[in-house]
DNA sequence: GTGGGTGCAAAATCTTTGCAAATGG
DNA sequence: CCATTTGCAAAGATTTTGCACCCAC
């Protein structure tokens, strides 16, 4: 369980307040590490304080994003996904089949040279690294 | 501009048929490279064919992703980008604060040893790899 | 107290679906 | 011909917005 001290500060800090929908929404990502949409972290929260609405989670997600608490991905679909900042840098493989998410510790940006990115004054603060293709249980069955 | 030589036997391979539609949606991707979304399909579509339908579009680009003629994209947000498949290689970097995206020509899976996709059984067919931070003139300004 | 935050309801946006009519092979 | 495809209309899913009330600071 990582603590919500720096949660707060970075809060505080900007001029917003430590609400218990924010402390919720946080708590429901430290609970189990992972990426989420909006619907399952409703879900999550839900549990915990019934009145919670939808739009309040929605705000709440993109303004975890824009402190960068929290990260946006756009995995699958049209549908977000969030998690935690500072987990350990990790990224995707994606069974175009099933669907089925699993994370690598495979990350090809520490070989890369960024002088093309230098060349044209690109700030990189993020990247996001997907393979996809079949999975084990996919690709026998492959149609 | 591309021939629709392979479009036609990749579709009637499948027992699909060649529509004007369907013509109008990948010549649309043929006048000028890039990831467009639905929207802008069935705009530069309907300059040509007033009476075009967006299920027609949406149905079409679903089918053409499945046979991998075109690339479905997440770039931002909630809206599905597509692309034409067998361009040059390439991927993107996107600007989080104006969303400009451009392409570059960096492609890190080449160095990448596949022991780990290997030890899983997962069969790569497929990968993105897209850069997030801030362009030129927005890491001036940012904030 | 006061400005930011929340709940509620409604709308906006993006995407999918059912069905009858049209059409490509 | 006839299975596939389209247009239309309607619904579904996801996300955003306006507003009155509430609450953390």
């Amino acid at each position: 369980m990582k603590d919500l001290s720096r949660l707060e500060m970075v809060l505080k800090e900007k001029g917003y307040k430590l609400t218990e929908q924010r402390r919720l929404i946080i708590e429901a990502f430290n609970e189990s590490p992972g990426h989420y949409t909006a619907q399952e972290i409703f879900d999550k929260v839900r549990e915990k304080l019934k009145g919670i609405n939808f739009s309040t989670i929605y705000r709440n997600l993109e303004l975890l994003s824009a402190l960068e608490i929290i990260n946006k991905l756009y995995i699958e679909s049209g549908i977000s996904h969030y998690e935690l900042c500072g987990l350990e840098h990790h990224h995707h493989i994606i069974c175009k089949k099933c669907g089925e998410t699993r994370e690598i510790d495979i990350c090809p940006y520490i070989n890369l040279g960024e002088e093309q990115l230098e060349a044209i004054g690109f700030k990189a603060t993020d990247h996001k690294f997907e393979i996809y293709g079949y999975c084990s249980k996919c690709s026998n069955s492959k149609q």
